[in-house]
DNA sequence: ACCCTATGTTGCCCCTGTCAACATCGAGGT
DNA sequence: ACCTCGATGTTGACAGGGGCAACATAGGGT
């Protein structure tokens, strides 16, 4: 009794742990064993929830997508902003949650840990964030855009905020100090250029 | 002599071997027992080049910076065009490089398997390639342009061009059909754009 | 009370990384 | 021509992880 023979939750904790690794930057030394060890398990108990760590691995980029849908939903519909501020708040949104969780969202996103075609749950959730982003896309367009060219502003923000995000997680844009500024500053500097009509000319100058 | 006890050119044998891996998307069983069994040499001889795997693929991918560059350098400085037509061209030939050498690009830019902060001329290389970038966008500014703009657009190039090219090679733009097209139509959507100052107004429809 | 299944454990094997000790080769000095 | 030394390659040994199979236990449903 001391020690139950059983677990209890075992998954769960394994998750938890995998994510407080990933959230450590540690991902490297995410193993069964390396677990197996810190939960005070037998080192194949996790075989009787995951086949392998790259299930595990993906589940963890499962719940991450999760929480950026959560986080992205609310700004995508928020009430009371023009289309433009609507989106403006989404790509800031979008790149502070890959900051805040740069880890998590290496793994979301990079394929050197799971391959996202083997998990569709993921694929899909990873579509779905990209839906949000091409509906906000979409509102500040012309309502005679064609379906091609809203594909191809959403794609344009998406491979803007994503690459925006990795090189700074990556450490590439180390130069830059006051991220939150440059963050909202170049957001808003591709969102007023790109979603601007041909017609209307381009607006102000800050 | 029928085998000599000696390989002669092991150090670059184990690169190419590595590169080929590499290339043919195989980097995770890019081992040095295994390169050695492929190599038919024993398996602690690579110790004699690399103090460890990372060591190599951190070679490899310096190896890869060095290509973009002499892919990009030339085009950066293309005679004959306007600078927007050099940034245009320039966006698209790094999208085009990353995409021809996908798994390349992944080593180089993916933190995943070596830490960049270890390698000064790996860093060094990538910071080459982004003054390229900056050097290009930059002639596409006003002179009164401020540094911090300057940086604020090339920062806000290479971010597109790198999410674009992440996102095709991660797979998350399996729905577009023609690459090349959309690659070529977005960047010119970002070059139009994104240059154009305040006083012109916006130009063509195309 | 019994059994069945989910869960956890242990033993075993093969893989990799890595070091230390030893072997071989080639180049340079004599 | 010969010797020596450093560079390179080899072998043995150990630690550690992934993964499977056989066994153990607990707890719930009959």
């Amino acid at each position: 009794m001391s020690k139950s023979y059983h677990h209890g939750d075992l998954r769960r904790a394994l998750i938890e742990k995998t994510l407080e690794l990933v959230q450590a930057d540690q991902v490297h030394l995410v193993g069964f064993r390396e677990l197996a060890r810190q939960l005070a398990v037998s080192r194949s108990a996790p075989y009787r929830h995951f086949s392998n760590v790259e299930d595990l691995l993906a589940e963890v980029a499962r719940q991450g997508f999760a929480a950026f849908i959560d986080v992205l939903e609310p700004v995508a519909t928020l009430k009371g902003y023009t289309p433009e501020e609507r989106f403006l708040e989404l790509g800031v949104t979008y790149v502070h949650f890959a900051l805040e969780h740069s880890a998590h969202y290496r793994l979301m996103f990079d394929c050197a840990y799971f391959k996202q075609e083997d998990f569709p749950e993921v694929q899909g959730l990873a579509a779905h964030a990209f839906t949000l982003l091409k509906y906000t896309s979409s509102a500040c367009m012309d309502k005679s855009a064609s379906d091609r060219d809203k594909l191809e502003l959403a794609t344009m923000a998406w491979a803007f905020v994503h690459g925006l995000s990795k090189l700074f997680i990556d450490g590439q844009l180390a130069k830059i100090k006051n991220r939150k500024r440059f963050i909202r500053s170049s957001c808003q500097r591709f969102v007023r250029r790109l979603t601007t009509t041909m017609k209307q000319g381009v607006a102000g100058s800050d």
